[in-house]
DNA sequence: TATAATTCCTACCGCAACGATAGGAAACTC
DNA sequence: GAGTTTCCTATCGTTGCGGTAGGAATTATA
C-alpha cells in the first residue's frame, strides 16, 4: 500500500513542474494549491532534494525547482525515495533477512513476478505523463 | 504491502492441495510442515471457508479440503479474502470515501493503471501454478 | 457415553508505522 | 537586521500487524 508520503510527493513534483517557470516554487504555495499541510510537506521534501530530484534554495525568493525535464523522471524513483518499501512482500525488500525457506519456497517466484509487473509499470511512467494527464 | 495473512493463506492452500489425497488435512499438520503458528492459522482459515474456497470439518479425522481443482483458484481470490485491501492506494479501495479532488486529480489514472497491472497478474496466476513450481 | 481431536469464535497484547502537529535552527535575500 | 523559506527533530494519537491465549462447538472413535 502506497502511503500519503509517496502520493503527496508525486503531487508536489507535478505542481512544481507546472509552476516553476524560471524561478523557484515555495512549498507554502504548493501546500495551499494542493490543500496539504505545509509542515507535513516540509518533512517529505528533504528526501527529494537528497536524491537530487529537486533543488531547494532557502530564504526569500527561494523554494524548489526540478533539476531535469519532467520526461526524465520516472514515478519509480520518486516513490522509491519517499516510500519505506515498494516491494509487495517484505522478504523481497532490500535489507530483508534471508529466509531459510527460500530454496524450497513455492511462492517466491510468484512474488518476484508480482514485483516485476509493479516495477515495470512504475519505471515506464514519467512525471511528464502525469503533468499532461 | 501483502501481509502475512495473505502469504500464509497461499502457503496453506498449496499445502492442503498437495496433502489432501482423498481425506482432510488438519491445520495442526500444516502448521508443523510450514513452521507456522497453529493458533494464527486458525484465525485465517475461517475467511477461506467463508468464501467457499475450502471445506472444513470438525472433530477427529477432520481438517480441510479444497472444494475445486487447483487450476480453478486464482491467487486473486485467495488474497482478496485474506487481505484487508489489495488496492495500492486507499482512494481506490472498496469502501473509500469519495475524494472531492477526484475530478481534477492528475494521479488517479496512474494509480488505476497500477491497480490494473497488479490485478491482472493476480488473476492470471492459479493455485496449480504455485503447486507445480 | 466418555474422550480425544479438530474447527471456530473472541479477547487481548506489545510493537511499529502512519499522518500529522509543533517548535525552532539554519540559510538566504533585500 | 528583518523577513522568508528550507531543514531538522521531537512528540502524539490512532490504527494495523503478528501473534498468544482460552475456551466453545462439533465430530469420530473406543
Amino acid at each position: 500500500m502506497i502511503s500519503t508520503r509517496g502520493r503527496y510527493a508525486l503531487r508536489v513534483m507535478i505542481d512544481i513542474g507546472q509552476n516553476q517557470g524560471d524561478g523557484f516554487v515555495p512549498m507554502k504555495e504548493v501546500a495551499k494549491r494542493q490543500g496539504l499541510s505545509l509542515k507535513y510537506l516540509e518533512q517529505i521534501l528533504p528526501a527529494l532534494t537528497g536524491g537530487g530530484l529537486v533543488k531547494g534554495v532557502h530564504g526569500k525568493g527561494g523554494g524548489y525547482r526540478l533539476t531535469r525535464e519532467p520526461e526524465d523522471y520516472t514515478t519509480y524513483e520518486i516513490l522509491r525515495l519517499t516510500e519505506k518499501g515498494l516491494e509487495p512482500v517484505s522478504c523481497l525488500a532490500e535489507g530483508a533477512e534471508k529466509c531459510e525457506r527460500m530454496a524450497k519456497c513455492k511462492t517466491i517466484a510468484f512474488w518476484k513476478g508480482l514485483n516485476d509487473v509493479i516495477f515495470d509499470y512504475l519505471k515506464s511512467t514519467t512525471l511528464a505523463d502525469l503533468m499532461h494527464e
